[in-house]
DNA sequence: ACGTTGAGATTGCCG
DNA sequence: CGGCAATGTCAACGT
């Protein structure tokens, strides 16, 4: 990884067109070949970047990034006040505990959870616009779509909505029941789930995780 | 500016759960208080980080950030590589040009760039779920709601088909047509657009940009 | 390669 | 402060 704090000016031009008036700033070149400008403040994300892949050329003065789409990124450097290279080594990889494929494990294991009597058919059952959460029975044999978020919002119910319609052209399923599962669900989205018919539920990751004593692996 | 290289772990706790295992990383502390953790690749986004407003406290090999959501981020170092503070002075900001807002004012000024006969009634024209972009009458003095995008996707359409179903409650208003505009409507955007009545248009930006002659200020 | 979806999305605006 | 929409969203995953 390279640093360099330098006084300079950037010019970005590529999906929209961006420049930045000279002031001093850190700018970052990882192993990667990615570019990034940071300020002092807007945590975390740079001003300015480029992605890879991508080609940098410096010179004295100036440093240009391209991409094979054609964007641009011009940095103007006028004084260098630090430029440094380390050796970073091997990157283990994140690893992350809590996320949305965690909560639908969870409710396959337990569509119980979500309503009495709902056994699962299928995760992630297959419709012509894409795949349904969960796909459940309830204890009177009729169809149940979840549709599972960390956070409910809006177009998490028009999701579902989407594909109830597909779901309900299907004689062997119809008429189908949805159900919008989420750790918290917005006011607006639960206006417009009861609006579209669509039952919600609010469900506890921690309790759920509990409850399932099989897998109590936090790292 | 603090830039800390250190071989070190980080364990997040907050929204989620994050660990990362012992490897060299950039611990990166801005004038603002915030913090992030950068890898040498995954450009550009950190591995780890804290937004401001947060507290940083740091003690030989461990650094603990909170904030006051109940949120840490836990820094454990093992071995510090380097440690430089910097002073960058004044940031004076980004200059954008292209995004939606500019489109949205383009067409403003010129609605029959995106159908003959159009005139603008109201930019942000309100319903009761929120503003269309414009409100416009055609050349036979029916209502024309103008939904604008920077790229037209599903999304979109879901949302103008809302506002039309509000705006047709209005007797003054009803009927009202749907047009759908962006620089570039995805295939599915297309369809569902067909399905729900809404004609879809494409413009070019910078075309646009060009006829009007009245404001050729790029910086 | 393309499309869809999730994300600790972030960020800015307006009520 | 909360809801809403844009973002050069990015990044992962499935077809």
């Amino acid at each position: 990884m390279r640093l360099v704090i330098a006084r300079c000016t950037v010019d970005y031009a590529g999906r929209l067109a961006a420049h930045l008036p000279a002031a001093t700033r850190l700018i970052m070149v990882k192993a990667d070949g990615s570019v990034s400008v940071h300020s002092d403040g807007k945590a975390y994300k740079p001003l300015n970047w480029m992605n890879v892949p991508c080609d940098l050329r410096t010179s004295p003065g100036e440093w240009v990034v391209t991409n094979p789409k054609g964007e641009t990124l011009t940095i103007t450097i006028e004084e260098v006040h630090l430029d440094i290279e380390h050796e970073m080594g091997q990157e283990p990889g994140l690893q992350k505990d809590g996320v949305e494929a965690h909560l639908q494990e969870l409710l396959a294991a337990r569509p119980e959870a979500v309503a009495d009597g709902l056994k699962l058919v299928r995760r992630e059952y297959p419709t012509d616009i894409g795949p349904v959460d969960l796909l459940c029975r309830d204890a009177n044999g009729g169809a149940v779509a979840i549709e599972i978020k960390r956070r409910g919002e809006i177009d998490g119910v028009e999701q579902l909505a989407r594909y109830l319609e597909r779901l309900d052209l299907d004689g062997r399923l119809r008429p189908v029941r949805g159900i919008f599962v989420a750790q918290q669900i917005k006011p607006q989205a639960q206006v417009l789930a009861m609006a579209r018919g669509i039952k919600c539920v609010e469900v506890d990751y921690d309790q759920l995780r509990g409850e399932d004593t099989g897998r109590l692996t936090l790292f």
